[in-house]
DNA sequence: ATCGCTGCAAAAATTTTGCAGGTAA
DNA sequence: TTACCTGCAAAATTTTTGCAGCGAT
């Protein structure tokens, strides 16, 4: 599956939500070194989901071991920094965690192209506390992703 | 993974679905073989997604190959006889497609102990053409699935 | 008698882990 | 200095595939 993207928007909140990334790491006696930065600036660039050999692949000059992107990755997951997508063809997604705004989000994603489209409408907050409370669910979250066909897909 | 799920309701309308899914089969070049047919009867009484190392557990005793598990389930998915969904865990699951009113519906699954809910409320329709409309996508569609704490699971 | 299906085994792809040495703080 | 981190290599999982023989229709 390839990922066509779009170069992102520029880069203005971009390496704010990566310092913040570093210190929250640096706070919980976790070191920063020039693998995870070099992940985080990946992931700070392409802002979309990437599997963890887009990731390595992204990387400068084979800065590190692909290895080291997957324990990266469990680390920022299980710190909060980093979400993981399932996009159904049996690969890990993952995403920087960024700023509020876009901290919870889905993707609307062309089943032809693989291209990938940030979709902030989420799931009825209302509907959900009542499927909570129906079957007495607590502490309860969703994921939710979109397909269809891009506007390049269905041209004739 | 373990699937903490209740024993199905009973099985009327389980054999039609079986036999549709039969039909189905036969109608398109294939066949109804030994291993084909005890792999749909586990999804039958199973109703809840199941990977493909499960299935080949519930089968009575050794009917078939891991292999053809992982080639019937393709088949199946691919004619619309089974829906694949993913719970994040990195493993696929899977469960039969049955009478109409089931066979578009998501999950609630328990985060502690995999307890798996079928929950039939859906993403609004509208809100969804809205999304597809706006980002100039056709043919679209989603995955939807809630997770939590279940009632045994957040209990003192 | 076809042609599809299966088991077995091997391979591919994805993810995890052990260990010895290197490095951030 | 002291943990933590990394590369490398090996292993564990999950999924796919080749091939020869069996079997449904």
């Amino acid at each position: 599956m390839n990922s066509g993207h779009r170069p992102c928007c520029g880069g203005h909140q971009h390496t704010e939500d990566i310092s913040a990334a570093t210190d929250r790491l640096r706070s919980r006696d976790h070191r920063i070194t020039g693998p995870r930065r070099a992940i985080l600036e990946v992931l700070g660039k392409h802002r979309h989901p990437m599997t963890n050999k887009e990731i390595l692949a992204a990387l400068a000059k084979q800065e590190c071991d692909l290895a080291t992107v997957y324990r990266s990755i469990h680390l920022l997951q299980k710190m909060g920094l980093v979400q993981r997508y399932d996009f159904g063809d049996g690969t890990a997604r993952f995403e920087l965690v960024m700023d509020k705004a876009h901290r919870h989000h889905h993707h609307l994603v062309c089943t032809s192209c693989s291209k990938v489209v940030e979709i902030t409408d989420c799931f009825p907050e209302e509907l959900e506390q009542t499927i909570a409370a129906r079957n007495g669910f607590k502490s309860i979250s969703h994921r939710l992703e979109f397909f269809g066909l891009c506007p390049d897909c269905h041209a004739v």
